[in-house]
DNA sequence: CTCATATATTTAACATGTTAACTTGTAAAG
DNA sequence: CTTTACAAGTTAACATGTTAAATATATGAG
């Protein structure tokens, strides 16, 4: 018998190696759509973002495409050079900053948006539309669980 | 009538973003505890791998931990001088490497699961051991359908 | 055997992840 | 007011992600 960690499972059959082999698995095809439409998996979720919630504080951008601080100061400095958002300094505090779509920025999301949606209606078929809202809103309730 | 392209869903609605935001949630108690042990969250996933296969070939390695060649590359560098695990040449291809665990890097496995395993204890107790197991599979199943 | 092609790994280059320290502005006691 | 504590972003430094090119070896066709 192989010497191996008592309760330890396989790491495919983790809890988080089963969510990161996921994720890969569901990106994989996307990454390539988005390389097409010029933007990185990290600018694409900020673009999500800012269309979810329209004009936000650079924090709250943060927190909602699940990335840090630095990065959104990275990659927003790009964005706004090539015009994909607007940025401006906050009336409500001198601390802080806005930013928010422009209309480019709104052209690229939804002609990308077309081909995305066009690989998850792909996924649904293959692994059938209510399974996988209901996978979905099972991560949603784990997450809720366990904050 | 002809079928209309369907809206995007906010972020974390998203298949994408729930598997992000649940991955994040999931590790986030957890990565301290690696820290604890002196191991990032890449190397901890290669121990893993190494304790589920035994001795491998880098490229098997690299596919299992989901990381790129480039980053095993890398990390191994580190690990075996830390000896945390083994390298030798490849007896039957010249080109090729075999890694394995070590005594030390199994020792540390040992010693750091006692704490992952406790905190994914209090995982399925907030949210189901029977639904943990369950949302697992469907992770599961949703790679195999759509690959 | 020799050439062409394929495979395993490394190197290089750059973007992003990640933490900590720093800067500036806000807020609240006193 | 002024001092102190806190909050928003940025900068800096280093690890990892990611792609492409380079190196070395293996394999198969002729």
């Amino acid at each position: 018998m192989k010497a191996r960690a008592k309760k330890l499972v396989p790491y495919r059959n983790s809890l988080a190696g089963a969510l990161l082999a996921a994720r890969e698995a569901v990106m994989a095809p996307i990454r390539p759509m988005l390389a097409e439409a010029g933007v990185t998996e990290q600018q694409w979720r900020v673009l999500r973002v800012l269309n979810d919630l329209g004009p936000v504080e650079l924090g709250m951008l943060a927190n909602s495409a699940l990335l840090f601080g630095p990065s959104v100061t990275r990659i927003l400095k790009e964005m706004v050079q090539r015009g994909l958002v607007i940025r401006q300094p906050n009336p409500k505090d001198g601390r802080g900053a806005i930013v928010a779509l422009s209309a480019s920025g709104r052209a690229l999301i939804e002609e990308t948006a077309s081909h995305t949606l066009q690989q998850l209606n792909h996924y649904t078929r293959s692994f059938g539309d209510r399974r996988l809202k209901k996978l979905i809103s099972e991560l949603q309730a784990l997450i809720a669980a366990i904050k």
